[in-house]
This record gives C-alpha cells, sequence and structure tokens, in this order.
DNA sequence: GAATATTAGTTGTTTTTGTAACTAACAAGG
DNA sequence: CCTTGTTAGTTACAAAAACAACTAATATTC
C-alpha cells in the first residue's frame, strides 16, 4: 500500500493549510461566539466597517470574497444585534451603505485588541522573519492584494 | 473609525490562513469532486486509507483530526462506491477496518497523483526554502507531529 | 459477576452553508 | 421611452456540518 508513497497527507498543502487554519480559528473563535453569539461572517464583516469605516455589502464582499449572500445573512444578524446601521445609496438606490453603532464600535474595538493579541500570540513561536514569509506567502496563495 | 489602526483583518493569520485553505481547496476540490462525486471528508479518508494501509475509523479521526460523525458517513458513502471494505475486529467487536478495494487504491492512485501535482504547481511559485519554512510553520500552527 | 462507566461507531435533529432563483433599481441601445 | 441586460441585495430550497443522543461492545469496580 505504501509502495512509493513519498506523498503524505499531512505534507499536501491544503490539507495542511486547512488544518491550521482550523486550529488557529478555533482559538479564537470563542471570543466573538461565546462573548456576542457572533458567527464567523458576522465577525469580518464587523472587522471591515470597523476597520475600513463604512462600506456596502458588496464592497466587503469583494475586500475578502465572501459570497454575498453569506453577507447579506451577516448583515441581517449585526442590524438585528444594533451593531450596524444600513442608509440607502440615493444616487444608486440598490446599495446601501453600512456603518458601525455605537454599540457596533463598541464590540469591534474590543475584538479587534483581542484579535490582535491574539496574533501576537501565534506569531511569538516564530521569528520575525518566518512571519514575516508566512504573511507574504499565505497573501500569495490567498490571491489577495500585494 | 481608522484612528489607531495599525492592525487589519487582511494581516490577521486566522484570517490569512483561512483565505489561503479555501483557496488552495477549491482548485484541488473539483478532481475529486467532478470524477468520483466526493466529498473533502470522503476524499481524505481515501487518502489516509490509501497513503496509511489499514486503519479504523477512530485512528484517521484521530490523525486528521476530522470528527467521528463526519468519518462515519464519509466511509458508508465510500463503501457504497465500493471504495473501502469494513472487517470487525475480532479482538474488539466495536471496531472495524477498513481497507481499501482494487477500485478504491486505483482511485487513490489517480487522485495522489493529482493532488501532488497540484501541490507542487502551488510551490513553484515560491523558492525551496519558503516552502520549507511553510510547512514547518503550517505544521506547527495545525499542530501536527514534530 | 452484576452494576457502572467507557469506547467505537451510528443515527437524528438543528445550524450553517451553497446554489439558484428572485426583486428592485439602474444602464444602454435602439 | 421601452425592450434588453446588468447589478445590489434578498429569499427559498438543497446539501453539508455541528451537536446531541443513541446502540452495542468492552472495561472497571465493588
Amino acid at each position: 500500500m505504501t509502495e512509493k508513497d513519498d506523498f503524505t497527507l499531512q505534507d499536501f498543502l491544503p490539507f495542511l493549510l486547512n488544518r491550521a487554519a482550523e486550529e488557529s480559528s478555533l482559538g479564537f473563535q470563542r471570543h466573538y461566539k461565546d462573548r456576542y453569539g457572533m458567527l464567523r461572517t458576522e465577525w469580518r464583516v464587523l472587522f471591515h466597517l470597523g476597520n475600513y469605516g463604512q462600506m456596502t455589502a458588496k464592497e466587503i464582499g469583494e475586500r475578502a470574497k465572501i459570497h454575498k449572500t453569506k453577507i447579506s445573512r451577516a448583515v441581517a444578524k449585526l442590524a438585528e444585534k444594533r451593531f450596524v446601521t444600513r442608509t440607502r445609496d440615493e444616487s444608486d438606490r440598490r446599495a446601501e451603505h453600512l456603518t458601525l453603532t455605537p454599540a457596533g464600535q463598541s464590540a469591534y474595538r474590543e475584538l479587534r485588541d483581542v484579535a490582535q493579541e491574539f496574533d501576537a500570540k501565534l506569531c511569538r513561536q516564530f521569528t520575525t522573519g518566518e512571519v514575516a514569509i508566512l504573511r507574504y506567502m499565505l497573501r500569495k496563495l490567498a490571491g489577495i492584494g500585494p
């Protein structure tokens, strides 16, 4: 069975990437899940709004490569939680601009700080150079800008 | 909004890892999906059996950190496709040993070769040293072996 | 060696996701 | 303008994942 297998699943990049992603997500998940009852997409939308300010659903989707139905549902949940407000664009009444409410901003700030610390903790087990290479490679693999 | 934000989502490791994982999985997915109608877990189980030989569901779950219900359903599908056979362990009749049928082995070999080539293609955009660092870091992040 | 606890694997139910089809608003070409 | 095409976002339905409860076999303990 293991005749000429110099190739193991443990080395297969998509597998490794998935495992690493899952493992690293788990630790952070409980913060937005337990504390705010959020789903991953909700947190990501919150994060984008907090980070880049007012955006439309479409812009968020493009930036984070999230499908529009996921965003639509996440925004609905966030609006229900009174974390975002929606305002129609008067020059193009199909689009709506999303902004964080004060409550949303405060949740964002808290989660951003946790995320920052979490990220730092992950990085601490590597050298600065290694982390730089990792980010560079992941960005390239993810097809995210320069 | 963007007051003191030196921290962007695009740099957050769990996000980057997830994006890279999703992106790289997508390219490989169509091979096992289109050609064999498999799901990701099915492919992973197939791969483990092909790679390590006879295993129990529990062993696969431990090695790949897949939940037992997912494995149970994947094995059921694979058995339905006549890719694996199950044999009860006579000394512990709760467990069953899974092995690939000839058809399963041939599917495994084909997908393994595709995976190998796919992996190589992913790596080609980086230097050998970079890839080594990436694998090392991902393994560490994933909590996989040495 | 009966009562209790564990373990391997399965099944059922609920959430979440993926996909397709939809509505409403806009754009362009004739 | 008015048909045709496109776009932003939603909704409905199907596929998949998560979680809990289950069965059957084995260990443990008193």
